[in-house]
DNA sequence: ACAACTATGTTATATTATAACATTCCAAAA
DNA sequence: TTTTGGAATGTTATAATATAACATAGTTGT
């Protein structure tokens, strides 16, 4: 890994929820990331590794909580709107069912996203437990 | 369907692949749509309502292509890199995995997005017939 | 007519991402 | 050992996506 990729894999993996490209330029102002690109270019090759996973659905970037990443099975995140920490899972059942729906039509798949948010157990009883003041 | 709502429901029903807001806006500035924000607006409750789905891998909104949508079953896209088209699917046996998944968790899920990126069956065939030259 | 609510419009700005170009670093070939 | 070619870096500028804040108008129920 070079230096850039160092610093940013490192924050990620010690950060509680998925940072934007942004928040790691801020973070890292003071360790020579001075720029976007220097961000994105790192996170393109973190990615591209399987190092770290892009979550779309909130333009945002979290360290692999699987050992197995760089694998072939589809990583399955749920993301709290509340706490905004991010899951990670696989599940083989759906992964096959996914891959096989894609092979009925001939469809060459590249890459999947599958994003689950909502609310996450623990901000549940946080939000019950305001309501019955 | 208020008056944007109407111009941009349209105007996505007759598009072969997802537009992004600013596509929109400089199709309809002719038709009174000015700002991003007359987009937005009437794309979120396109969205709200289940008639247009938002395409987080490649920001982009497209009509539903389902006659049940508002219904409550996930909607899976494969999302061609090469000509772009999105087509959309349900399967009632990945919803039902992926809900299990979450209730094992106690996560409310709210919102569910399942994109597979790659190339679609035309576009292989293409590709293919001009390697062979 | 009035209040309350929804929709609209407009300007400005925030956030996310890439283009284009110059420079440096390092390993492998000559 | 030089050189040279590729990867990584850095920097400035700009493109693309999205929202904040505020002002106005239209609609509906009382």
């Amino acid at each position: 890994m070079t230096q850039n990729e160092t610093l940013i894999y490192q924050l990620l993996c010690d950060a509680d929820r998925p940072l934007s490209a942004y928040n790691i330029l801020d973070a890292l102002r003071n360790k020579g990331i001075r720029a976007p690109l220097q961000v994105y270019r790192a996170l393109a090759k973190l990615v591209e590794r399987g190092a770290v996973h892009r979550i779309e659905s909130v333009n945002g970037f979290v360290a692999c909580q699987l050992h197995n990443c760089g694998g072939n099975e589809v990583s399955i995140f749920m993301l709290c709107t509340q706490c905004e920490r991010a899951h990670e899972f696989t599940d083989t059942s759906i992964d096959s069912r996914l891959q096989r729906l894609g092979n009925d039509r001939g469809f060459q798949a590249v890459h999947k996203v599958i994003e689950i948010t909502g609310l996450c157990a623990d901000c549940q009883t946080a939000q019950t437990a305001v309501h019955e003041h």
